[in-house]
DNA sequence: AGTGAAAATGAAAGTCATTTTCATTAAAGC
DNA sequence: GCTTTAATGAAAATGACTTTCATTTTCACT
């Protein structure tokens, strides 16, 4: 049973919570899980409707929201207007391809520490940021146009 | 005649094009510009409207585009789902108040530099990036909940 | 196993920012 | 002034997402 600590997580999230345990939610965690990130609701829909043809986008919808406020995932914006769920984890910044849309994780300590610092003089508490880098990954770069 | 630049500006880049010189054009550039940046469409359609009462959203829209288009304006979007346009100037990142909306810019050389030495590990060129700060301003952090 | 209250589901309708369509109007070159 | 070509604006369409609501499930308690 693949991801057996992903879904006690929401064992107990659900538990906590008072939430019920369907076999949708269930579903919809594993088909998140092993897509491995920066995933659309869309892509999660057709994935679970391979096995569970009658699942919903609304249910998708609802559980992806949920596995976010359980910690499992996160919501990310890029810049075509469609909302992307990442595994949760450390905090991270991207570079995204434009060509191919292939998204490249990267996190830079010096970066964080000095945005800090400018935050600091405008005397604002930075609670969250992105920081996203927009161009062509190398083997896009080098196809041809 | 305030802003006369860049309505010179622009009459330069409609001739330029073949495109025609329209008193919807001029009035809501004025009105963009007047608004000194971050304004959404909605607001400068209704500080068009204040003067020109007939003016409707699609204007405004396909007008902002072409302002951009012109180098005039260009396009932001922070997390609320809402384009936002800045007066065209050097390039420069966004401390955004999410209490407020307030929007600082700021920039630093350091963090540009980094971020393209990043990008050179992945092979990854960059054509433009975002860098947003979501926190609370002085004000907003000052006052009660 | 049975019951019932609370939560979950999903289909359809609704939002909301933005775009498209299309019939009408207005620039600008002759 | 005419004529071509672009611009306008009202209304309909789009697309991602959310809400509604009648129905179904879960699960704590018999």
């Amino acid at each position: 049973m693949p991801h057996e600590v992903e879904h006690r997580s929401l064992s107990q999230y659900l538990e906590e919570n008072n939430l019920k345990h369907t076999k949708q939610r269930e579903a919809i965690l594993s088909a998140f899980l092993e897509a491995s990130g920066h995933i659309t609701s869309e892509e999660i829909h057709s994935r679970v409707r391979a096995e569970h043809p009658n699942i919903g986008y609304t249910t998708v919808y609802r559980t992806m929201k949920l596995l976010c406020d359980a910690g499992l995932a996160s919501e990310r914006h890029f810049e075509d207007g469609v909302t992307r769920y990442e595994i949760a984890h450390e905090h991270h910044d991207h570079l995204v391809c434009l060509r191919c849309g292939k998204i490249i994780e990267f996190e830079c300590a010096m970066i964080e520490k000095t945005q800090l610092e400018i935050a600091d003089r405008y005397r604002f508490r930075v609670l969250r940021h992105r920081h996203e880098l927009y161009g062509h990954c190398d083997a896009c770069a080098a196809a041809p146009t």
